[in-house]
DNA sequence: TTTTGAGTTGTTCGA
DNA sequence: GTCGAACAACTCAAA
């Protein structure tokens, strides 16, 4: 019998700084494999990121051919594909990236000790983290739950381990006629909508794959990270990376990223000081925090973080959040961040927080419901990001904002968004109005209201709810949550 | 054990 | 128009 595995992929698309892959490879002629799991315990994937699978795992394939490797797909149920193929097939190594949530953990324990059993070897290893979460705790061994300790003491740990190269060459696993025919063709996946199909937008706001992420950590170190500090707060120009939903996917990893970034910086070829490269990296600690709570805290997307917001007030109100849902809440920066979410998949970071800090404060809807939506519309919905930001706007969270900070989206139009560029972008309808009255339309008289061709409740909605009365509302609710004993 | 310093992203009000 | 204070204490992490 000859040395073979069996990388099984997961969210690691991609073949650089990627040790698992490596490792299967190392030791033989490796069967690529993806399995797409849509009945199992875990959440399944949302319209936005199936999109994106679809065409992440295309690049994959191709890459993996020009290497002389084959990307087998299969579908079905992992925990009974997965045995079934490594006996069948007879590999001697089966290794994987490791997730995080807590069906994936309980999942792949199960796997490991399966098919240890049966006699092959498994590795895991980490392709999506700097540091485990498991590895920064506080001196007496707790998890962290504040994010500047955290991320101090994850930094004190030194540079993470240089990105591995992609292998030079990959050789395919031949499959057995059993095995072949238990896959599928990427057609036959469906991943992509069809009737309707709506995707025409993330088609032409994105590039999936390992190359095109590449390619975009270049760009941004070569330009936008100078003044990144300050840009990234400007939705209506390109300043931020926008390699979220390439690292939600595993086509670039955190470890790319930091050293790309340090020796961009150290060697000049970026003109950004180190304090925009500072401010970009903590950004990529954020997401490692995220996956530690997570981590730590398996119903992070369900539950409240703090148990005092279990008795909080939340309102039911279908048609506000189907108006919110929309971009018809009638607040220019809120409209325009839910309509580029919603024909992108994709949202400007400053822009969610305004928007989700509208849903839970304004209309005083359940933050579950927004991350609900997110999770369906985002190409980068991450199962620690979005839970954890969710939280952190709504003031149940670890390291949350204080309860009093509600975002005011028009103070916050006018500071992030003064010449209305993006709000102009993404609602046309109102796109004829001043600059100082683009962000408060009902302000406007009826002249400036003819001359721009707005008629307020007709082609553009009236204010869902006042700004006074919601952030009072939202104040006294969250007065008496903080008073409230948890339990 | 106790103490101490610190904590992503805001808004409003009044001087 | 600009600026500091109040919002309201609370929890975390380390010394």
């Amino acid at each position: 019998m000859t040395a073979s595995a069996l990388h099984w992929f997961r969210d690691d698309l991609r073949l650089a700084d990627n040790p698992a892959l490596a490792a299967a490879v190392g030791h033989g002629p490796t069967l690529c494999l993806y399995i797409l799991d849509e009945g199992g315990s875990r959440r399944p994937l949302g319209g936005a990121s199936r999109w994106w699978l679809s065409r992440s795992l295309k690049a994959l394939a191709a890459a993996l051919a020009a290497k002389g490797g084959e990307l087998v797909l299969m579908r079905g149920d992992p925990a009974e594909i997965l045995p079934w193929v490594v006996e069948r097939a007879g590999v001697e190594l089966v290794t994987w990236s490791r997730r995080y949530d807590a069906e994936s953990v309980a999942l792949d324990s199960r796997l490991k000790i399966e098919l240890s059993a049966a006699g092959a070897k498994v590795a895991s290893f980490n392709a999506a983290l700097l540091n485990e979460p498991w590895q920064v705790t506080t001196k007496t061994g707790d998890p962290m739950k504040v994010f500047t300790p955290y991320w101090r003491a994850a930094r004190s740990k030194g540079d993470p381990p240089a990105p591995i190269p992609a292998p030079d060459r990959i050789e395919a696993l031949r499959l057995s006629p059993a095995i072949a025919a238990m896959t599928v063709a990427h057609a036959d996946l469906a991943l992509e909508p069809s009737k309707p199909d709506w995707a025409g937008g993330l088609r032409e706001s994105w590039a999936p794959g390992e190359e095109a992420a590449a390619e975009r950590l270049g760009e941004f170190l070569s330009d936008p990270l100078d003044g990144y500090g300050e840009g990234r707060d400007r939705p209506g120009q390109v300043s931020t990376s926008r390699l979220s939903p390439h690292l939600r996917f595993g086509e670039i990893g955190p470890r790319q990223i930091w050293h790309a970034t340090r020796s961009a910086i150290e060697s000049g070829e970026a003109s950004a000081g180190s304090s925009d490269a500072e401010k970009f990296l903590s950004e990529i600690g954020w997401r490692e925090f995220s996956y530690h709570l997570l981590f730590h805290n398996p119903d992070l997307a369900t539950r409240n973080y703090n148990p005092r917001f279990d008795a909080f007030p939340w309102q039911r109100d279908e048609a506000a959040l189907k108006a919110w849902q929309r971009g018809l809440t009638g607040y220019p920066i809120v409209d325009a961040g839910l309509r580029e979410l919603w024909t992108t998949g994709w949202m400007h970071n400053r822009v969610r927080m305004i928007a989700a800090s509208f849903l839970i404060k304004h209309l005083l809807i359940d933050w579950r419901h927004g991350e609900a939506w997110f999770w369906d519309t985002l190409v980068d919905a991450d199962p620690a990001n979005n839970a954890a930001s969710w939280q952190w706007v709504a003031g149940s969270g670890a390291d949350a904002s204080p309860y009093y900070r509600i975002f005011n989206p028009v103070t916050q139009g006018l500071k992030f968004d003064p010449k209305g560029t993006y709000v102009r972008r993404w609602i046309p309808e109102i796109a004829g109005l001043d600059d100082d009255l683009i962000h408060e339309p009902w302000k406007a008289n009826s002249s400036a209201l003819h001359d721009a061709g707005i008629v307020l409740g007709e082609t553009y909605p009236h204010p869902i709810v006042e700004l006074d009365f919601g952030r009072r509302r939202a104040l006294d609710a969250l007065a008496a949550t903080r008073s409230a004993d948890p339990e």
